[in-house]
DNA sequence: CTTCAGATGCTCT
DNA sequence: GAGCATCTGAAGA
């Protein structure tokens, strides 16, 4: 199944935030296997960035999985009803992640559909399909995860992991000819000078 | 297409 | 008690 491997995760996140464009997170759930292209990331650095929850280091019941090895999940609770989902990055005791702010799916839109909507990928208004899982939120509750599954290994391919490109799947999609779009983080007013830090990263107009 | 209110509960001060 | 790395449906332009 060949997840990526610890050494993806383990270097700066600003970078790896931008090389996770078009990876492939895989997640299974009662056997069946789900899978979505990345196409969204941010990149949160504790050791000098004021949007990261572990900034200056601090560390809390919440933050301590940003503290773990890389290659983990971080998941978190956010405005009480929704999910992010972050990949740890740098060497254990550097909290830094990236969050993953939206995909494509790629395996199991039927169930993705289901876990989002209750309702068929054909009962879907245009609406609903068009911004499918553009939004970290969105893209949690497609793929049923939760603060249950924070701090999962990702580099053990058991139930959350991430592939190179969807041929590892024996998927073969078009090749991406989006380029990559660099820009400031969104959500995170209060962080100060961090504000325009340009640390997100997306695939532009198609 | 756009704006907008409301939902809902954990986290940290 | 305040704020939050958000989403949805409804209403308006």
């Amino acid at each position: 199944m060949a997840p990526l491997p610890s050494g993806f995760y383990d270097g700066d996140t600003v970078e790896i935030a931008r090389r996770l464009l078009g990876k492939v997170i895989v997640r299974e759930i009662q056997g069946e296997r789900l899978a979505c292209r990345i196409t969204e990331t941010e990149a949160y650095v504790g050791r000098c960035d004021k949007a990261c929850h572990a900034y200056g280091y601090r560390k809390t019941a919440r933050t301590a999985t940003l503290f773990a090895p890389p290659g983990r999940a971080y998941i978190y609770l956010i405005y009480g009803m929704y999910h992010c989902l972050n990949f740890v990055t740098e060497p254990e005791g550097e909290p830094a992640a990236v969050l993953i702010r939206g995909g494509e799916p790629v395996l199991g839109t039927e169930t993705m559909a289901r876990l989002r909507f209750g309702k068929s990928p054909e009962q879907l208004t245009p609406y609903q399909k068009k911004h499918f899982l553009d939004g970290p939120g969105k893209l949690c509750k497609a793929l049923a995860l939760t603060r249950e599954e924070n701090g999962l290994d990702l580099t053990r391919g058991e139930t959350l992991w991430v592939m190179d490109s969807p041929k590892d799947l024996g998927i073969v999609l078009p090749p991406e000819t989006r380029p990559i779009c660099t820009g400031k983080r969104i959500g995170i007013d209060y962080a100060e000078e961090a504000v325009d830090f340009p640390w997100r990263f997306y695939y532009g107009q198609k």
